[in-house]
This record gives structure tokens, sequence and C-alpha cells, in this order.
DNA sequence: AAACATCTACGAAAATAATCGTATTAAAAA
DNA sequence: TTTTTAATACGATTATTTTCGTAGATGTTT
């Protein structure tokens, strides 16, 4: 799967979020943050067809879209490829500088405990 | 500073790891991963210039070119970039899916442990 | 049925990115 | 000094992304 644009991963977050949507719904919700055509939001999820990136269900003239890769495949790929491309190929780089911007709270900190030693235990 | 392009990207990680340099030797870094011609290094590396990515000393004829922002700046916007864009806001879900890919050592695992009691313990 | 609204398809334009060829100039080598 | 090497500048081309206008088809309302 190629790396979705940043107009492209707009549009598939909101189809991760609703499972699947027609064009007027997701330029809707477009349109609540940004100064964009109609056309624009279909031609983009037609390129997204054409690339593979979508399902589309065209028993109705409104076309149904749905995403092909689930969100967590899709963070996979662009996590890797920002450790490789920003942080020199060091995930765990990328985790302490994240964890420094975060500020997490006394939860988020306990859940990320949980998950190392978790992790730990798989060895 | 506007989000550097994916060859902007490449350039700047070997400008922070060579503190500075001129087109030559970011070439040839590049050349042994890439098969790209001298003047498009020359011409991204222009380009980066003027748009105030990188500065410039022109005191010879050979131009030594460093970076304008440190790395860790940069990685700060990309990650928020990330977060925004892939992980709909929670850097939460970026940090444990990082985790989860990494498969890290034991001594990461105590660092990251080790950073987040420091977190903590700044509350 | 006529008018209107709302789809998709299609193409084209504008903006941005990536690539490279050529000209020119300065330094180094012969 | 002549030749060769190596640098920058500049423009042009290609590819990709973003944007939108228009046409045609299909519903919906009056």
């Amino acid at each position: 799967m190629s790396k979705p644009t940043e107009s492209e991963l707009e549009i598939l977050s909101l189809l991760w979020e609703m499972k699947q949507s027609n064009v007027r719904q997701i330029h809707e919700r477009l349109a609540l943050t940004k100064d964009t055509g109609y056309t624009t939001t279909l031609k983009t999820m037609q390129n997204m067809h054409a690339k593979g990136m979508v399902n589309r269900n065209e028993e109705q003239r409104t076309h149904v879209y749905s995403p092909v890769t689930n969100q967590k495949e899709t963070q996979k790929s662009l996590l890797k490829n920002l450790v490789t491309t920003a942080f020199g190929g060091s995930a765990q780089k990328l985790v302490l500088q994240a964890l420094g911007e975060e500020n997490p709270s006394k939860e988020e900190l306990d859940e990320i405990r949980a998950f190392l030693d978790q992790l730990e235990n798989k060895k």
C-alpha cells in the first residue's frame, strides 16, 4: 500500500472512525475545519479508490467508501517511516521524545508501565 | 519553519549528523543508498536555503551548509504532525504502538521506566 | 412533466516536489 | 599558461498533489 498523502490521510482517518461513508458525509466533516470544495473531496476519494486505498460500493447511485487497511496497519507503516527518516532508525528515541512532549497523566504512565512489563514477560 | 519534504529530510538528517557539510559530501552519502544526480542534490539544498531551512556560508567557493533547526525541534514538530494526522491527536496511542513494534531490549525498557519515573516526579 | 437538487465522471489548471542538463566560473593540475 | 576538474546558478522538465469547473445522469419536488 502506498503512503497516503496528507489529504488522503485526513479522509482515511474519518473513514476509520465512521467505518464507511459516502462522499457527502466526509466532505461535511472536512468542511468543518477546512475550506474546500465538494468535488475536491470527491476527486481525492476517487484517487484513493484508483490507488486501491479504499473500497467502493457502487450498488447505489451514492457510492459508499470504506478503508482497505485498518488504522493500526497504516499507523505502523507511517511510524516506521518517521523512525527511519527523522529518528535515524531508532524507535527508542522516538518513544522518549514523544513521552517528553506528551505530559502524560498518572493513569497513562501506569498504562505504559503495564505495557512495558507485558513486553518484558514475553521474552 | 515549513515541514521538510522527504528529500529535504534526508539531507537534514545528514546535516544534523555532520553538523555542517558541502554539497559534495552530502551527495556522496546520498548516493550510497539512492541513485541521484549531483545537481539534484545541489538544487534541493539551494531550495532548502531559499526556504530558510539551512544556513549557507558562501565565503569559499564551495559553500558550507548547516541546519537552522536542531534535530529535536524538527522531530518534535514531525511527531506532533503525525499524532494529529494519524493518531487522532493521542500521543499515548502513538507511544504504545511504537513500543509494540519496537521489540525493545531489557536495557531500553529500563531506560523508558526511568524516564517515566522522572516524568512522574516532576508533577 | 418541468424544474431543481445531487450524484459521478472527467479533464484541466495550479501548486509543489523531484530531477537533471547546460552554462559559467573558479580552482587545481599539467 | 593551457587544460582539466569541480563548483554554483539557472532554467526546464517531469511527476505528483491539490483544486475545481463542467457535463451528464439520476433522483426529488412542485
